[in-house]
DNA sequence: TAGAATAACTTAAACGGTTAAGTTAATATG
DNA sequence: CATATTAACTTAACCGTTTAAGTTATTCTA
């Protein structure tokens, strides 16, 4: 007895319809051979039955899975998320869906991963990678299947990949604090394996450079890119008393944890100094005073990387290998002139 | 000529092992019927060659796909991501993989995702949904996949569901003012056909009930979840003149707008109001001053969803349909006794 | 009007696995 | 020692498609 729920085939659509399964197959891909009639009466019963192919067959018979693998550190960082949506807009729209992996920086489910990837069940992967080994790369170019990294912080040629231009947004952020009159202006460094804080310091440098303002080694502190870490940075740029007008953070949750520093000394934010962060978190609209700071394009990293992939599955070998996306200043409350 | 670079297949490494293809298989599933001498053979050539099996392959012979399906309103809202990882957390653990659909609360994108869960590929599908429609439900179940819902208003027993007890966090909310000797307590609703805003409102009310505090209808205000609209409706609430020493705002948003009122109007929180938000976005940690707030259990709502749908997929029939979580207060600096 | 070309199909071989059923040789049983 | 049982395989059908190759009947061409 056959089960009743059994999902039709592409068998039961041909014999309903009194032809083989060839020809609802090529009425299913609009390819030539059918006549009109049974065109038509094949698809009257499609839909009347509301049936559809199995995607697995299809693949396994040659056609595309029209699957893409997003493999990222953490889904619930705001960051990646905005940047999975970013993707999503342009795949989704090209009739692409999404896998999700998490690594959580966690060399097993890496394997995993891989393993994954090389089962025939993806065609494209985007890998946002904040840490990445030699050894993940030389496998991902294995694979054989396009992918694109997000947030790679090495110029080379094997790999396609989208970031941010830090060090164009460190250098936004300084210029902008020295169109304020500002000249001894503190910097604030993320954690020491950061290398999108090694890269806003670079701008910061050259941003010194260009307005012939001497660098001093002891306006730099360092934090830990939390609140906590922005704060004890704080504190011991004050301990030195070097004076400073201005201070560029490496992101805005030290900003945060600079300014409640400052506070506690009594000065006033942007009256006595002025405060620039980084990231342009959701926080930095809402804290007082609003922060200024300097905006990643998230969501573009996303589109742009999308667009991208979309082009290497289509069999385009793109001259250019690496992209780099511009900042935007958002300028708020945080900062004044001098 | 063969092209180098095709994948192994089953037969690749029979042919090396010198056996038939079935045994391969049974190796590969770990079945008996094969001697311990061929099993380490194929194992080991298996391993040399870095052979894994295709999956579309063999799920189309009948075995799993391990793929869940997550529907989802916006991926780049905190809380769906959150949500997210916490049903990653588990059903990655059981070995399962995540697939990722944005509806955007589009009608033909909504279409889209069905034709999707209808081709076999997913074997349970997690459903975030905020507004929710009854052909939508009755589509789902038609589809005979297992799947539970998050974030579902409704108490039917026709779908599994897990959520916030919105009523209950409205209720600790309310009740903590009270605790804290308020008896004029205002609320701020959300928008009007936000349903979460409504069951939080009720749990106002019941505090009020039982702590035999008159209910007083121009203590009542509506915003629209932004900060924008908490401001406006405070603005509107101090109109009235109708004298109030505390504020629960439905959500934390419209904390913020409120505060930004009351300060505007020369009140200090929480010396002269305390206010009280709900959600505890990250932005309430940092605000000034800090937010006392209802945290919603997130990760959880994503990790009970993950084992209730494990359940289900492993054939159980749960009696308990609907699943309500427990918030929890966080107390921060914006509220005080009177 | 015979032969070629074409339209409209059908047939069957793939795709890469799983697994029930069949085969063979070795071992156990009475 | 003949027979039953079992272990260790092999064989082939099957999963639900696609598609190249084969088959007709019809139309076109010379």
């Amino acid at each position: 007895m056959k089960k009743l729920k059994d999902k039709l085939t592409i068998n039961d659509i041909a014999k309903l319809a009194g032809v083989s399964k060839g020809a609802v197959s090529y009425v299913l891909n609009n390819k030539p051979g059918v006549s009109k009639e049974v065109r038509e009466r094949v698809l009257r019963i499609i839909e009347e039955c509301g049936y559809k192919p199995n995607k697995l067959a299809q693949a396994l018979a040659g056609k595309r899975t029209n699957f893409i693998a997003l493999v990222i550190p953490d889904i619930s960082d705001v960051f990646y998320a905005k940047i999975i949506k970013g993707v999503e807009r342009i795949l989704s729209k090209n009739g692409y869906f999404l896998n999700l992996y998490s690594t959580h920086a966690n060399p097993e489910k890496e394997q995993e991963v891989f393993d994954f990837l090389n089962t025939g069940f993806v065609e494209g992967t985007i890998v946002m990678a904040y840490h990445i080994e030699k050894k993940f790369i030389d496998k991902m170019i294995d694979l054989k299947i396009p992918f694109v990294f997000i947030d790679y912080p090495y110029d080379d040629d094997k790999v396609y990949s989208v970031a941010v231009d830090n060090e164009e947004g460190g250098f936004k952020a300084t210029e902008y604090l020295i169109s304020l009159g500002h000249r001894k202006i503190a910097f604030i460094h993320g954690s020491k394996e950061a290398w999108d804080s090694e890269f806003r310091f670079r701008g910061y440098l050259r941003a010194l450079e260009k307005y012939d303002i001497p660098f001093n080694a002891k306006l730099i502190s360092r934090g830990d890119f939390t609140k906590e870490g922005g704060y004890k940075a704080l504190k011991e740029l004050l301990s030195t008393s070097e004076e400073f007008t201005a201070i560029f953070c490496a992101n805005d949750h030290m900003a945060f944890g600079a300014i409640k520093a400052l506070k506690e000394e009594g000065l006033r934010v942007p009256e006595d100094v002025s405060v620039i962060g980084f990231d342009n978190i959701e926080a930095s609209a809402l804290s007082n005073p609003p922060l200024t700071t300097i905006m990643q394009p998230i969501y573009q990293l996303g589109e742009v990387s999308a667009k991208i992939l979309l082009r290497l599955l289509s069999g385009e070998n793109l001259e250019t290998k690496r992209y780099l996306l511009k900042t935007q200043l958002i300028e708020r409350k945080s900062c004044r002139k001098v």
